[in-house]
DNA sequence: GAAAAATATGAGTCCAGACTCATCTTGTCA
DNA sequence: TGACAAGATGAGTCTGGACTCATATTTTTC
């Protein structure tokens, strides 16, 4: 059962590619085209097809790989013993992972207008069930500890997220301006914004 | 100086088109082919590019037409006493209209990548100029009268618009979570919101 | 180190969708 | 109502980008 059949160069090109499709949809979005993709790492556009055969399962497996690290984070927080603070750093660190991902967020807003076919079957409906339940724990959580208000469920906090996602990217080039964004919508999801109103950092 | 010399059938296409170009935006994004706008419109697609040359400028009429609309809004509410209420109520339309037009949200956001060329020149600039001034007075009005929070700018609500945009699209099938979520948002931008939180609806 | 198997190459095919234009139709105006 | 210019038509062109495949290069294996 151990596939051990795949030659150095063609893992190696594998990882190249994924890497390089990466910052280019981020760059130019998702509907940046493959032959791009195949020059900027360096490879013949014959190879990219070979990995992935079509593009939407190119765009697929980036997305996977993405909301793979996601999940894992939250995954991690949801052990913290603070579930506020592990509920808030979650909201932070997808605002960073998503803010050089233009592509990740359209994607996942219209999940499945880009990526129909791949969103079926493969890898990736299981992995955003995955980091959805993680999600889904850490608000849970979070609202048990008092520390999120009470009225919002997963359906608001996945349309927040996404929409965080890119806003947080539209002000990239402001650390400031995005600090005070998340700032801002944070304190909209607190839990009686009266009580635990901590001084700005 | 007075050009009269626009034939009645001439007109009545170029609305027409307008509105379905609209629909079909909404429907399926930016990307949707010119000639099915042309077919559901009831035109050739011939005539479609009479009137809009390009694509980018059909596009860019769609959203001027909008915009110029959200300006108009904002201008009225920029009169009303209550400059709280005022700046939440223009939230709130910004967030129904939006709320059924995805490639609307989307060409603000990347504002000119879709739409490069037409951001450049003819009535785009002017409008959204147009709609950021009536939306700065807002935002001033009701930090002054202590509202909305102060720390913030319009760079801060200028993303935040375009996430709720997307953010209240992504469950238009579901009215109450719409609600909360902009309830959590508007929340957020509350001024020291220790003071004035009212009862939950 | 040579055969065999796996992988890489990139010119070429195919197609969808933007845009053109020769020709036909219709509104306008005297 | 006739004439003519503005407008409509839609088959056809052109282009970019996804995808293929015959051939050339590796790796691997013994």
């Amino acid at each position: 059962m151990v596939e051990k059949a795949i030659r150095a160069d063609a893992r190696r090109n594998r990882a190249r590619i994924l890497e390089t499709a990466e910052a280019v949809f981020a760059a130019h979005g998702p509907a940046a085209s493959t032959e791009e993709i195949a020059r900027k790492a360096g490879v013949a556009i014959g190879t990219v097809f070979r990995h992935f055969p079509t593009k939407a399962e190119l765009v697929e497996a980036v997305f996977v790989d993405r909301l793979s690290q996601l999940a894992a984070s939250a995954r991690q927080l949801a052990e913290s013993d603070d579930a506020g603070a592990a509920f808030f750093d979650f909201f932070t660190t997808w605002a960073e992972l998503s803010a050089l991902k233009q592509s990740f967020a359209d994607a996942l807003a219209n999940d499945g207008v880009d990526i129909q076919a791949a969103a079926e079957r493969g890898a990736y409906p299981a992995v955003r069930t995955e980091l959805a339940a993680a999600v889904e724990t850490l608000l849970t959580r979070a609202q048990a500890a008092g520390a999120v208000r009470s009225d919002i469920g997963m359906r608001e906090l996945n349309a927040l997220l996404i929409s965080v996602a890119r806003a947080v990217e539209q002000v990239r080039d402001d650390p400031d301006v995005q600090r005070r964004l998340l700032c801002t919508i944070l304190d909209g999801l607190r839990a009686g914004t009266a009580s635990a109103r901590p001084a700005e950092s």
